[in-house]
RNA sequence: GCUACUAUAGCUCAGUUGGUAGAGUGCUACCUUGGUAAGGUAGAGGUCACGGGUUCAAUUCCCGUUAGUAGCUCCA
């Protein structure tokens, strides 16, 4: 049984299996509309999750729970809908869910929506919640549910029924004249709503698939507070300020060209220092950990991807076959075959492995035009690539290690704001995914395994998986709201034996390893996107292009301030001396800007007593040090991988 | 790739209801030799992204290309 504390504190308890819908009906009319959202166990889950085992729910409301906002938001989305059909009336009506951070509704419009359309759209919205219309559910049986749905002229609402498996209770919600089919939950009034803003427009297609028509989507939000609304904003807009192309470009840390080509940047000295630094850092702690580091050539014969397979599912994104006089080459999309071939270049030994090969290589893809996004997607980047080739019996112990070499670089960059996905393949789509339902069985739960007695906080997402095996990616979230993979560490039993990879076991026969692809900082070019959004262009010290800044007051200073730099250099520190003719205030302001840890205010003072005064980007002015002092102090700092 | 929007000085942007353009900042020179987040003056710098079309005349209107922005789709 599972006992349920609903919010006006009564208690009541049911059984356990029971969906969401049952429950409503068999506890409170108004529990659907209440939250979906709960504090099982102490933990705050969904509740569709939690009702299968026994357990103590309190139902949330809004005012307690972050996640009730979804109630919030959908009866926001409404009041959109309704608003949209007041000034629109041709408009047909798609879906209207709550998101992480506000809700969408899509719409299938002849015109785009145009800003005007979108601020009278506001405005409407606003009235619809002064009329303040009591919200009532209703359900009806699933013909009546279309038929009523043909009568209002919404095809969408008509095909999302039809759709509707057997048995599910078809529910609607109708405020004033407008009601949509919708499972809630939702306010008792449009009233209840406060603070609304649309956020911006665009389009998607029906359904997620670009098979179907493209329809206008709007994003808003709503609180029920002008205060956080206000507060919000301010949130978007610092991270707008965050954007690494905006950093990257104030920073000089990377330009792109019209005529070298979309997706494809330069890094300038200050970002090609900082990726030196990196390249530097993670294959120090490759080579500790046993890995070989390989070069290998970014072209090859089309003939090497048809062999592994990744000609027949990615063609389209790689970059066209060159014909040459007697083979047809290709840029790389990835690496994973030229590996293949290293390892098999020699008979192995079961104690040869696990053998562990590793490259920044350059990879290549013609990625779509619109996908294209600064340093965080491009169409030639830089992998940290790796590929081990293990025993079965090995697996655990090199995942295990990969996992390892994850989170301590993660340590080392102090990043905390990361989540592990397991990605699975989706069952259904025997298209992608390559059909061995045995070898996927055994992959998956051998995967997963690893995780849980890895004690991993990790979620399933199904059809995330590589065409050859599942995965462990490490999500984060950009500045942008994009959710992209950083580390990726992957199993693959199938290229081994696409490639016929062998070694000789113990028993003197031939067996097949097993691949595990694996990517730390993922891909350079995205690892920077990323650190320069975490760091806001004020990167730990070790990595910063310039680590000190000597700031001469006047002209009269700048020998001493060369001094200062020489005995910087020699301690392997990035030095520069502001020589321009200007005042120090200026100078600082710059160097400020330019997010230098440590800046050397020179003059008479400090020639006499052979001193720097030494201001740091965070903490401001922090006195005269004696050189010396300062150089031993900064020796291991600007040096440490450490943040 | 799809839908929409955008492209003016190195950067951030204003402007022209069709008659070849302006600010701030940066850059250069000069003055100022200044002590912890912007000293002053002057100057240089633009085929108004590119290619067509309409027009007496196009940076402005139309079409295309390239590049960018938002979202969708995709992501080995």
């Amino acid at each position: 049984m599972i006992k349920i504390t609903l919010k006006d504190g009564s208690i009541k308890e049911v059984e356990k299996g029971i969906s969401v819908i049952e429950l409503a009906r068999n506890i409170s009319e108004g529990l659907a509309r209440v939250a979906t959202v709960a504090e099982v166990n102490g933990e705050i889950k969904d509740l569709r999750y939690c009702l299968e085992e026994d357990a103590s729910v309190n139902i949330l409301t809004f005012d307690s729970d972050l996640n009730g906002k979804k109630a919030y938001w959908h009866t926001t989305s409404h009041i959109m809908a309704q608003a949209v059909k007041r000034l629109f009336p041709e408009v047909k009506l798609a879906i209207g869910p709550s998101i992480d951070e506000g809700f969408y509704y899509d719409f299938d419009v002849e015109k785009p929506f145009t800003d005007e359309d979108k601020e009278k759209i506001e405005e409407e919205m606003k009235k619809i919640i002064k009329e303040n219309l009591p919200i009532e559910r209703f359900s009806l049986p699933r013909e009546e549910a279309i038929a009523l749905m043909k009568k209002m002229d919404e095809p969408y609402k008509v095909e999302l029924i039809e759709d509707l498996p057997e048995g599910e209770e078809i529910s609607f919600y109708s405020q004033g004249e407008f009601t949509d089919l919708c499972a809630g939950p939702h306010l008792e009034s449009t009233g209840k709503v406060k603070a609304i803003k649309i956020l911006s427009s665009s389009s998607a297609y029906w359904r997620g698939s670009e098979k179907n028509k493209m329809l206008q989507r709007i994003y808003a939000i709503s609180f029920p507070k002008t205060s956080s609304l206000e507060e919000h904003l301010k949130l978007l807009e610092e991270a707008r300020e965050r954007d690494h192309r905006k950093i990257g470009k104030e920073l000089d840390l990377f330009m792109t060209h019209q005529l070298v080509g979309s997706g494809l940047p330069m890094y300038l000295p200050k970002g090609a220092t900082i990726r030196r630094i990196l390249e530097r850092y993670i294959q120090d702690k490759e080579v500790k950990m046993g890995y070989n580091h390989v070069y290998t050539p970014s072209l090859a014969n089309v003939e090497l991807y048809k062999t592994s397979g990744h000609w027949d599912h990615y063609k389209e994104d790689m970059f066209p076959v060159m014909k040459m006089e007697n083979e047809e080459m290709v840029l790389r999309p990835m690496n994973c075959p030229h590996h293949m071939l290293i390892y098999k270049n020699k008979m192995h030994s079961y104690r040869d492995l696990p053998i562990r090969i590793g490259e920044l290589a350059h990879d290549f893809r013609y990625e779509a035009s619109g996908n294209v996004c600064g340093l965080e997607r491009v169409r030639e980047m830089c992998q940290n690539d790796a590929h081990l080739f293990v025993r079965p019996d090995q697996i655990k112990e090199e995942f295990k290690k990969v996992v390892e070499l994850i989170l301590s670089v993660y340590k080392d960059f102090g990043f905390t704001d990361y989540t592990f996905r397991l990605s699975l393949r989706d069952k259904f789509d025997k298209e992608k995914y390559f059909d061995d339902d045995e070898m996927w069985n055994s992959a998956e739960s051998q995967l997963r395994e690893i995780l849980t007695e890895l004690n991993l906080n990790f979620y399933e997402a199904e059809g995330e998986a590589a065409f050859y095996g599942p995965k462990l990616d490490v999500q984060i979230k950009t500045a942008l709201g994009h959710d992209v993979t950083i580390s990726t560490c992957q199993l693959d039993f199938l290229l081994p034996r696409r490639f016929e990879l062998k070694y000789i076991g113990e028993d003197g026969k031939e067996h097949t390893p097993v691949v595990i692809h694996r990517a730390i900082l993922g891909t350079f070019d995205r690892f920077l996107s990323f650190l320069i959004e975490e760091t806001k262009g004020a990167f730990p010290i070790w990595l910063a292009p310039v680590q000190v800044k000597v700031l001469p007051i006047t002209d009269a200073h700048l020998d001493y301030a060369n001094k200062v730099k020489e005995e910087l250099e020699k301690i392997g520190a990035r030095v520069e001396v502001d020589s321009r003719n200007e005042k120090i205030g200026y100078k600082i302001r710059e160097a400020q800007l330019e997010k230098v840890p440590y800046m050397l205010v020179v003059g008479e003072k400090e020639i006499e007593e052979n001193t720097v005064g030494v201001r740091s980007r965070a903490g401001g002015d922090i006195g005269a040090v004696k050189l010396q002092e300062f150089v031993d102090k900064v020796s291991k700092e600007v040096k440490n991988y450490t943040k």
